[in-house]
DNA sequence: AACCTCGGTGAACGCTCGTACACTGAAACG
DNA sequence: CGTTTCAGTGTACGAGCGTTCACCGAGGTT
C-alpha cells in the first residue's frame, strides 16, 4: 500500500531523487484517491496515508491540496500534448476518412492507457477550485487554437476567416471532450467501439458541413 | 440571512406548508453554496446554518447531502424540460435558420435566468456522487432520444435509420452542452453574444453536414 | 379538553480535519 | 571530519464533521 519506498535500492538513490519519488507517489496517491468525489473532497491526511507518510510530510512538497491539484493539470495536459502529437504524426493524409479514423483510434487508445488523467480533468473542469478550473480552460483553449491553425493546412479552406476557423475548431474539440466523455463511461470493449464510430460519423459531419457551408456562403 | 420564516405571515400557514418551505430553503442554499466546490464538499451543517436550522432539523427531510442532491438533479431537470417545451414551441417552421436562432435564443435565456441549475449540473456531471452521476447522464440520454424523434420529423430525413437519428441527436445535444458551459463562464453580455453566434454557426454546419453526408452516402 | 404528530431544539459523542512546533538522522558539503 | 541542510517524524491543538438521543411545543385530530 506504501508507495514511497517501492524502488528497493535506497541507497543507490540522492536525495532529491527520493524527493521527486515521493512527489511522484504523492500525485498517484492524490489521482487514485479523487477519482470518487472532486479534490475538494480530499483531505490531505488521506493522501499522507495512501503515500505512507505522516501528514506533516506532505507540506515538503505541497502547501496545500489546490497546488496538488496544479500539479496533477500540468501533469494530465502533458500527457494529452503526447496524445496531439500522436494524433498528427498519426494522420493520414490520403483521405478525411482515414484521418478521421486513424485521430479516434489514437483519442481512444490515449484514454484506455491514461483513463485517470481524463477522468481528473473531466471531473476538475467545472468541479474543482477555481484556479485549476482556470487553468483546464485556458489549456483547452490552446488546443483550440492549435487545431485552428492544422485546419487551415487542410484542402478547401484556404479563403477562411480566422474566426470561421476558431468556430470549427470550437466545435472538434467540444465534440472530442464528449467523445472521451463519453469513453470514460463505455464499460465494455463492445461499447467503447460503438462510440468510437458514432465519433467517426459526427466528425465527418462537421467537416463535410463545414466545407459544405462555407463554400455556399 | 435565514430563511425559513421568511415569509412573514406565518399564522396563515398550515403545517404541511412551513415542511415544504423549509425544504425550498434547504435546497436553495444547497444550491448557493455548492455553487464552489462539488456536492461532495458541502456539508450537512453548512446547509443548516445557511437556512438557519439546527443540524439535525435537516434529517426531517433528507436522510443525507447525497438524497439532497438528488433532489437537487430533479429540480434542475424540470426546468430543463421547460426549456425543451420552449425551444419546440418557439421553433419557427420557416427555414432552418429561424429555427437555430431562435432556439440558441431560447437556451441562452434559461441559462441567463437558472444560471445555478446548469452549474449545478455541469459540476456534478462528473464529479457528483455516483447515484447523482448517473442520474444526470440518464436524463441527458432521454433528452438526445427525444431530440431524435424530433429530428426524424424534419424534412429530408425519411429515408434515416434510428441509428441515424440518434447519432445526429447525441452529437447536437453534445454541442448544446459544450455551448452552454461556455456560456456559464461568459462574463460580459458581448461575450455571451459571442457564444451565441458561434453556436449558431456550428449548429449549422452540423444540420448542413449530416444531411449533406447522408444523401451522398 | 385530551391526545397525538412531528418539525425543530440543544447537548453530547467520537471522528477527522489542517496546522504549529520541536525533533531526528542521514545525505550533502566545506 | 565537523557542519549544515532538510525530508520525514511525533505530539498536540482547536475546529468542524455526522449522528445519537431526549426533549419541546404548536398543529392537527378525536
Amino acid at each position: 500500500m506504501t508507495l514511497v519506498t517501492t524502488a528497493g535500492d535506497d541507497t543507490t538513490l540522492t536525495r532529491v531523487e527520493r524527493k521527486e519519488l515521493t512527489r511522484q507517489a504523492i500525485l498517484a496517491a492524490a489521482l487514485r484517491l479523487s477519482s470518487d468525489g472532486s479534490l475538494g473532497s480530499l483531505s490531505l491526511r488521506q493522501v499522507a496515508k495512501e503515500v505512507g507518510i505522516v501528514p506533516t510530510a506532505f507540506y515538503r512538497h505541497f502547501a496545500s491540496i489546490e497546488e496538488l491539484g496544479l500539479a496533477l493539470v500540468d501533469e494530465a495536459f502533458v500527457s494529452l500534448r503526447a496524445m496531439l502529437r500522436d494524433v498528427r504524426n498519426a494522420g493520414g493524409d490520403p483521405t478525411f476518412n482515414d484521418m478521421i479514423d486513424s485521430s479516434m483510434r489514437v483519442l481512444a487508445d490515449h484514454v484506455r492507457a491514461q483513463r485517470s488523467h481524463f477522468a481528473f480533468i473531466a471531473r476538475e473542469r467545472f468541479a474543482g477550485p477555481p484556479q485549476v478550473r482556470a487553468t483546464i480552460r485556458h489549456q483547452i483553449e490552446l488546443f483550440e487554437r492549435e487545431l485552428a491553425t492544422d485546419i487551415a493546412r487542410l484542402p478547401g479552406t484556404d479563403a477562411w476567416s480566422t474566426e470561421d476557423l476558431y468556430v470549427l475548431a470550437n466545435l472538434i474539440v467540444g465534440a472530442s471532450v464528449s467523445t472521451v466523455e463519453e469513453l470514460l463511461y463505455a464499460d465494455r470493449r463492445a461499447a467503447e467501439e460503438l462510440v468510437i464510430a458514432r465519433a467517426c460519423t459526427q466528425l465527418r459531419m462537421m467537416l463535410v458541413g463545414a466545407l459544405g457551408w462555407r463554400s455556399a456562403d
